[in-house]
RNA sequence: GGAGAGAUGGCCGAGUGGUCGAAGGCGCUCCCCUGCUAAGGGAGUAUAGGCUCAAAACGCUUAUCGAGGGUUCGAAUCCCUCUCUCUCCGCCA
């Protein structure tokens, strides 16, 4: 949720800062709903503290047993102009907070402008993409001629969008989940979360905006129950309605989960094997901390993310991306892409974006400042990262001309010191 | 699933339909006293809004005692619904 205050004090220059990213802020609705706001609850508020006056005036005489009959009646009299006036207040207020919960974060002043994805900007690229002297296959028949990836059973199983993975794949989806979640812990300072994969429509709500992207989301039958779509729904919530000490922050999270999503949007996008799932896993960051020192919790949280990758030897590139493709409640976004030789591009593999108050507001994530003063955290996250997506590079990156795969050096600890996955035939 | 108990400020804990945003205690902050330490005395100490203001402070004001409704001139207190916690029984990875 954008800051009420800078809405009403610079709202030009937020309108401005808003198109930005491609949003157009009516800012006439804005302005006429703020003044029927302002009208109804001061006359809401002077109506409320008569009566509660009067009130107080008749326990007053009850108690010397003295006739209060009219006041009473004074009460009594306003009682139906007091009741609409409530009513018109809460309508107006749940207008001006819908409004609001729609308005995307802004944009950082580094963010570079644009429209698209081809506006983004490379920021670093790692490693050097291998040269192979065969044709190179892509993960899904590298997967499939090991006979340890199951599209067909998947299928049978659940439907499109879903994949089994079997033997030594299963086992270096896991080691890699792994190798992830101690690198963070044991090299990075983070603490290591379990965490539901069921939240409330509230959580939700509090990173993202549910009214949005609900499409976007699994929900429970009958239930206030969605599946996580990401870690961060649950994990960012910790701190929700919570008000921290200042030695308390930095707080910062990893957490492995299976995310879930309907993938609404992209009916016919990446349906050929596991890049867009509706189940996979992510090893997911996340950074509660200072507003003095969030851009620079973004960048190391970016670099956390990196160093997986570099550990895997695995090359990328990190993107700044631009104004118009960052997410809804992002003010920068580092977006990680790593080199799938099957595609021979550039894939996402994480995401990492600095909310600043943007979810703490919606949430209502404070902390007390220097001057002892309640101020809302600043909330980061990315992925780091994801594991389906992670696998997939592994096995178009290590892939040799017999249809085999070498395993990372890093992964052979975690995967009883095998150095190759051969097929199961 | 059955039976019962409960939810109050940072924490513990009191609370009769009326001067209760809430006694008392602990903790914390500031001040005083005390030549160390300990003890003692005093004051302060919730959150989110609104109005006024250039702005901050002050001031005025509204809401909040798990959440949401209701009764009432007036609700922490009475009624209804929901959520959560605890105890016992049953079931269970």
């Amino acid at each position: 949720m954008i800051d009420l205050q800078l809405l009403r004090t610079e709202l030009a220059s937020v309108t401005e800062r808003l198109a930005q990213r491609g949003f157009q802020l009516d800012c006439q609705a804005f302005e006429s709903m703020e003044l029927e706001r302002k009208k109804v609850q001061t006359d809401t508020q002077e109506l409320q503290a008569r009566r509660n006056a009067l009130s107080k005036q008749v326990g007053q005489l009850k108690a010397k047993k003295e006739d209060a009959s009219a006041l009473m009646a004074e009460v009594n009299a306003q009682a139906e102009q007091l009741k609409r006036l409530e009513g018109e207040l809460e309508s107006v207020q749940l207008r001006l907070n819908e409004f609001l919960m729609g308005i995307p974060n802004l944009p950082q002043a580094t963010v570079p402008q644009g429209h698209s994805a081809d506006d983004n900007v490379r920021l670093r690229e790692v490693g050097v993409p291998k040269t192979f002297d065969f044709t190179v296959k892509d993960h899904v028949d590298i997967g499939e001629q090991l006979g340890q990836l199951d599209f067909d059973t998947a299928g049978k199983i659940s439907g499109a969008r879903f994949s089994v993975l079997k033997k030594d794949v299963a086992r270096m989806h896991r080691a890699i989940a792994q190798l992830m979640l101690n690198t963070h812990i044991e090299e990075h300072g983070y603490t290591e979360v379990y965490a539901p994969y069921l939240v409330s429509g509230e959580c939700a709500n509090g990173v993202s905006s549910l009214t949005k992207f609900k499409d976007d989301l699994f929900k429970i039958e009958g239930r206030d129950l969605y599946l996580i779509p990401t870690a961060e729904y649950p994990v960012t919530n910790f701190v929700r309605q919570q008000i921290l000490n200042l030695d308390q922050l930095p707080l910062k999270f990893v957490c492995h989960t299976p995310c879930f999503r309907s993938e609404a949007g992209s009916y016919g996008k990446d349906t050929r094997g596991m890049i867009r799932q509706h189940q996979f896993d992510k090893v997911e960051l996340v950074q509660i901390v200072h507003p003095d020192r969030s851009a620079e919790a973004h960048d190391a949280l970016t670099l956390h993310a990196e160093a997986i990758l570099k550990k895997l030897e695995l090359p990328y590139r990190t993107m700044v991306l631009c104004t118009g493709d960052m997410g809804f409640s992002s003010s920068k976004t580092y977006d990680i892409e790593v080199w799938l030789p099957g595609q021979s591009a550039y894939r996402e593999i994480s995401s990492c974006s600095n909310f600043e108050a943007f979810q703490a507001r919606r949430m209502q994530a404070r902390f007390r400042n220097e001057k002892n003063k309640t101020e809302p955290v600043h909330t980061i996250n990315g992925s780091g990262l994801a594991v389906g997506r992670t696998l997939v590079a592994i096995l178009e990156n290590y892939q040799c001309s017999d249809g085999s795969v070498m395993v990372p050096k890093v992964l052979q600890p975690y995967m009883g010191g095998i150095e190759r996955i051969h097929s199961v035939a």
